[in-house]
Order: structure tokens, then C-alpha cells, then sequence
DNA sequence: TAAAATTACTTGTTTAATGCAAGTGAATAT
DNA sequence: ATATTCACTTGCATTAAACAAGTAATTTTA
């Protein structure tokens, strides 16, 4: 039998085709989205992921980076003019998890007692 | 010395007093959005959440509602007229989670292939 | 330019979380 | 009264996370 799109079974590391689901089967766990809220606020290189105040450890900073490569969520590009460190930049496909990291930070400011808005992360408010 | 506002520390379960740490050490794994999608869609039982596709284990759902049910973020009431057997709602704390489960599906039709919107969840487009 | 420091990791080990199968007692249905 | 469903709990195997060190390749400093 010919295949048909209906026929198109989801990736095997998804849970389900749900967009929810698949959501949390790429960015869900404790850590991710620090990292995006971390490039989002303007942060590029290894070394000042690690250095935000939840202390991620480095090996787990490497996998998350590894992954957001894969997912093409984040690309490497050359820290400076000639330099031969990198820097991670969000993709398009990355800066479109905005308005998610943006409604997490309204939720918790708006319910959790004790949560502090940022400078500088007024682009999350769009 | 009298307290002030700016000596209150974050609770000590919370990484720290970023919004975006904080929504993730409430809500931050695998399968917490899962049943807030599942409540979202109109389930209000143990067996419901259970047989959602994603195949939740028992153990692992019973130890997410006892958190919610923690965070306020859902709550128990009698599952029919004079039933002893419990539903669970969400909160109007629970409710306002429906923009981050929004974005994350909006995310995931625009940029992951294979993922399906479902029927009945219009209201998570707002 | 040699030495010191930084960067971006990796490796090994301990600890916690997850996943799975099975079991249980109360509630409901037959 | 018996069977079935419900909402869990328990025990165990597997996987991931946390923590501490170490390392090779850069970059900075003396």
C-alpha cells in the first residue's frame, strides 16, 4: 500500500503526536529553558550559562547544548573576529520560544510569591 | 535589624528568584504540563490521566497531583452527587497556566513536523 | 615567549528520579 | 454476594542528575 500522510507515525523518542507532549520531549526537564531564558537575555558562551545563580552543572550544560544544536534551536559561531571559541546564538526556530519562557515568567510573577522580574527581559513580554 | 522586602529570600526548594527557575522547579519535567493539558482538555480523573497516550506511570501521576494539589494549581472535589470517589479541577491558578500550554503547542505545530492539534482545545489558543 | 589563567568541555562516582510490574483495599457495578 | 473498577502503594531495575576532578586547547599576562 502506498503511504499516505495519515500513515506517518510520530519520531520514535515522542511520546505521542500531541504538540504538548512533543514540547516537553524537547525542552522538558529543570534546565533547558534556563539555558534559552539565559540567551534570551543576551548571554552567548559556555562560561556564562555556568555561571548563572542556579549553578547548572557543566556536564549537564554540555547534553542541554548538544541537544539544542541538534533541534536546530541554537547555532555556534565564532566568539569574536577570528577567535577560535564559540558563541550560541538562538535560531529563528529558538527565538520563537519567546512567548513560552515570556508566559512562565508572567505565571510565576503573577502566583509565586517571592519571584523577581529582570532588567533587560522585556523582549519576554511580547 | 528590621526586615525588609529586599532580605526576603527565595524558599529553599527554589533555585533562584528568576520567574523562569521558579515555573520550572513548580512544573519543570516530563509529565506535569501533560496533566494540566489532560485538565485542560476536560479530564478530571486518576483513570483519565492515566489513559492518556503518553502512558503516564501510576506511581509517577500520583506523586505529580499531590504537587499540584500543594501548589494550588488544581484541586479535589467530589467526582459525582454523593460519590466518594474524587475529580480533580484546576484552580484559577491552574487556569493560568493555559497560556504556556498555548505557546507550547502553537511552538510545536509551527516547528516540529508530525505533531497534531487536537479537537477540543480551542480554548488554549487564547 | 614562557607561564599562568580561562574556556569548554569529559570522566568517574554518588545520589535521585523515572519506569515498570505487581499488589491492595475501598468503592461501585452486576 | 461476587466481580470489577478505581486510586492508589510498594518493590525493584534502569536512567538521569548532581558533584568533584581532570584535561586539552585557547587566550591573557608578565
Amino acid at each position: 500500500m502506498a503511504k499516505r500522510v495519515t500513515d506517518k507515525p510520530p519520531p520514535p523518542e515522542r511520546r505521542s503526536p500531541c504538540p504538548v507532549a512533543c514540547a516537553l520531549d524537547v525542552f522538558g526537564d529543570r534546565w533547558t529553558l534556563l539555558v534559552i531564558r539565559d540567551l534570551v537575555l543576551g548571554k552567548t558562551r559556555f562560561k556564562d550559562f555556568a555561571a548563572s545563580p542556579e549553578g547548572i552543572p557543566t556536564n549537564v550544560l554540555s547534553e542541554r547544548l548538544s541537544r539544542l544544536l541538534e533541534h536546530k534551536i541554537v547555532s555556534q559561531v565564532s566568539a569574536s573576529e577570528g577567535s577560535k571559541h564559540l558563541a550560541y546564538r538562538l535560531t529563528e526556530k529558538g527565538r520563537a520560544l519567546l512567548p513560552i519562557v515570556g508566559a512562565m515568567r508572567d505565571w510565576s510573577l503573577a502566583w509565586e510569591k517571592g519571584t523577581l522580574a529582570q532588567l533587560g527581559e522585556a523582549a519576554a513580554t511580547n
